[in-house]
DNA sequence: GCCTTGAATTTATCGGCATAAATAGTGTGC
DNA sequence: GCACACTATTTATGCCGATAAATTCAAGGC
């Protein structure tokens, strides 16, 4: 077969890039999980070679990549540390900042995934997540008065979706939802909306997130899903006039 | 509103960092692209007013990112580097490091889309595009005789997978699919596959795939989704046995 | 013309020194 | 005995200057 390293399509990696990654099998030989503490840089100079410089780049490689975080002090030093989910999205976003997704791409993917979402939730949630789900329906009891207002209830709404994201027992779903609401977010927040309000259709949105709920609650899958699918295309309908590409910018972590 | 950063929960971003965002702001703000050259090391230093140290670790975090390269020699510092792919999948990969995602998990996801990403290519795809999908798919015209060759022929069913999603024109959802695949072909790869070899279910999955792009080389959209969902019901069903979880490493970028 | 050699430029790596932060331990006052 | 402040120690943080390595470009030799 292949299993050969193609070691010629790298030219060079340079020395912090090596020992990060020596650190990272490191890691993973000795499943270590978060919290665990790894060698201090005094100790990382001697086991590999190099020198204090070339170590602590090395640490904020891996630092950048959300693997590890460092305290000073005694009893500090690095520790292994979870990647975490706003990190992951906002490095996958750095990915996106260069490929130019609409609203279209995003809704694509919202319908096809938004309805997996709630069926597979559907008598899954406990009381207490289903009614701090109410509580984010419920943000906004009123028709938008003007366009700052219609902007703050559609992050209510993303939040919303964003939290059942959160519930996910399939974490790649609820990850990719979740980045979703995050990057639809920051279009709201961030540029104009230019629709003027709409109060029916926010009506007829919040009561199928009520709707949703109920669903959820009874735990019948087939409806949940129908109702979150007939919610997407309302959503969708908020977003069609917006601009068709997304904000080029960065996101925090 | 809530513009304002609750600078309260970042306790203390270490010196580097700032200089990574102050960077990563100079590039957005100047809408820089692919290739455009950042100031040398020694212009950083004057500019930021650190030592070169800390805007070296500045710039290896951006390069851990994927957002940057460096180059010795004259001409050379750094340029702004578009995030790979294969970059963007090694570090959303870290993240599910953690996550512990299943088989189950995976075949939900793909199951909801691979039929989305099929029926969107339909009658969009150029006859050089065809026909690597259909040397792909021809790639082993014999069912497997061994464990060894299952394997082979799984990975390159995968492949068929992943060059189909990077002919999507939604970003986002060729990436979800890509990543998917690439997560799988790792599975298949350094992780036993248990099951002995099932001509059947190989050839129906075969005939599955020729079938689709005969599908897309027709434009029928429906056709196409239908047929991909029922491939997806034999993968999953060559998957099924497999065990739960996936394994625990790092992808390389 | 083409190849080799060498100079110039820029990052890469190193090691040492001083500073700041966090913790643990010590002692003091009550 | 207990709480509090202070000190000492540990560890990372940041800074600096020197040297190495890689790359480009041009000059020189053939």
């Amino acid at each position: 077969m292949d299993g050969a390293a193609p070691e010629a399509q790298r030219p060079r990696r340079s020395r912090p890039v090596r020992v990060a990654d020596e650190i990272k099998q490191w890691v993973v030989e000795r499943d270590l999980k978060k919290g665990d503490k790894l060698p201090n840089e005094s100790a990382m100079i001697a086991q590999f070679g190099v020198s204090k410089g070339t170590v602590r780049e090395a640490l904020r490689i891996l630092e950048a990549q959300g693997l590890i975080a460092t305290k000073t002090g005694p009893g500090g030093g690095s520790i292994v540390g979870e990647v975490t989910v706003e990190r992951a999205r906002a490095l996958l976003g750095n990915y996106f900042y260069f490929q130019d997704l609409s609203v279209a791409d995003l809704y694509q993917m919202r319908k096809a995934l938004e309805p997996e979402l709630a069926a597979s939730l559907a008598g899954r949630l406990t009381e207490d997540q289903l009614s701090e789900l109410e509580d984010l329906a419920k943000r906004f009891d009123h028709a938008a008065r003007d366009i700052e207002e219609e902007k703050q209830q559609h992050v209510a709404s993303l939040a919303f979706h964003a939290r059942l994201a959160d519930f996910a027992e399939n974490k790649l779903l609820g990850f990719v939802i979740g980045f979703m609401a995050r990057i639809l977010t920051d279009l709201t927040v961030y540029r104009g909306l230019y629709d003027p309000p709409n109060a029916e259709l926010w009506r007829k949105g919040r009561e199928l997130q009520l709707r949703l709920i109920e669903a959820l609650r009874a735990g019948d899958a087939e409806k949940a899903r129908d109702t979150i699918a007939s919610h997407m295309r309302i959503a969708e309908a908020f977003m069609q006039e917006q601009e068709a590409h997304l904000a080029r910018r960065f996101m925090d972590d």
